[in-house]
DNA sequence: CGCCAATATATAACACTGTTATAATCCTGC
DNA sequence: GCAGGATTATAACAGTGTTATATATTGGCG
């Protein structure tokens, strides 16, 4: 039975992810889904408590698709280049799957409202440190602090949070719409990502970027 | 007839903001819209066409408020300090007014429903380069440069770009919860602008900066 | 095995949303 | 002053998420 009711979970969120990356977040209803899955739709509330239940589960999917490509990254020996091929694994992610990162950040947005009127006492904190698609990055930025390629007294998880704000930002206005040609985009990724490289490094790290 | 109708969409437009930053983004409803400003439902669609026209304009009003708070930065004669305060402004307005900030990347973001299933050849292109928000970063972007205080060989837009996206990745963040404390938050910004800008500087601009 | 309680389902209703059809109203231009 | 076009108000329509209720199904236990 435990089998069972986890099988008709799946099937819901095969379906909901299907639905999600073919038509978009905004044609995401129960009622579809549920016609599409075969089921009636007290099964997404049984199954997920809910719509928010379903983001939720879609949400961790979309950390576990970039996790998986992330893991797909070559590391490199060299922590620089590891760091860059994550990077670049980031923006494949949110290239290959625009639904899934539009999901993303429309899901931790909507904390905005609690942020209203200055409540700032009650912190969500929808902490991501803990998902491995967070300690990938982090591992990679420890590795290059180990290594002397930064800059002194540089702590590792600011310097994480940093990264991951830097191409967060990057992707989610590349998605918007602001840049118009392919190719461009893909060339200022890779001057953007390089620039800020190099406001880490440390001379060390600097010659080590220079030998490419 | 010309100024009463501009007093009315005026009227709407002021009640859907108050509604905005306070309620948040999900409690605007036309119909709560329309009793607030004692109106009718069909107001906003003959001021703005729909919902969506509504959105566009508090989309519109939300890069002014921005812009001003832009003008309002100091524009110090050392185009570095400049620009530094052009960031601490677009965080500021960030942080005071939380509502509009999730407008903003939530209008742009639904567009992804156009990038889905790779029909990428039809680009929005929702340019917010004509904006006054827009033109005020690229002017300090330009005068950085002909200061000779960046790199060789970069584009005033493509710096723009960069330092936009990489300012809206922080503060995206920041609003959405990453970040516990706000004393952190803060200090993980000026770092992080550091940072870049750091990455931007030529010789001369790093000598600039450590001067402080 | 057979029953009973607890759980999951299906159907329908509820409260809401944006939008649209239909009149009544108002206001403008002649 | 008055006809005609735009604007409004009211209500209906097609959706949405959620919930109430009654039916079906399941699991554990005597």
């Amino acid at each position: 039975m435990e089998v069972k009711k986890d099988a008709q979970r799946q099937a819901l969120l095969d379906a909901a992810s299907e639905m999600l990356a073919h038509e978009g977040p905004g044609a995401l209803s129960l009622r579809k889904l549920a016609k599409k899955a075969g089921a009636s739709t007290m099964a997404v509330y049984t199954a997920f408590g809910g719509k928010d239940g379903l983001i939720e589960a879609l949400f961790e999917e979309a950390f576990d698709r970039l996790s998986d490509m992330q893991a797909a990254a070559p590391q490199d020996p060299d922590p620089l280049i590891w760091l860059a091929s994550l990077g670049a694994a980031y923006r494949a992610f949110a290239l290959a799957n625009p639904a899934y990162y539009a999901l993303m950040i429309s899901v931790t947005m909507p904390l905005t409202d609690h942020v209203l009127e200055g409540q700032q006492d009650d912190p969500p904190a929808r902490g991501i440190s803990h998902h491995p698609a967070y300690s990938h990055l982090r591992q990679a930025v420890e590795a290059c602090i180990e290594a002397g390629f930064f800059r002194e007294g540089l702590d590792a998880g600011d310097v994480a949070d940093m990264l991951w704000a830097h191409v967060h930002g990057l992707c989610s206005m590349e998605l918007a719409g602001y840049y118009t040609n392919e190719k461009a985009a893909q060339e200022r990724f890779e001057l953007s990502a390089e620039t800020i490289m190099r406001g880490l490094v440390s001379e060390k790290g600097r010659k080590r970027l220079q030998a490419r």
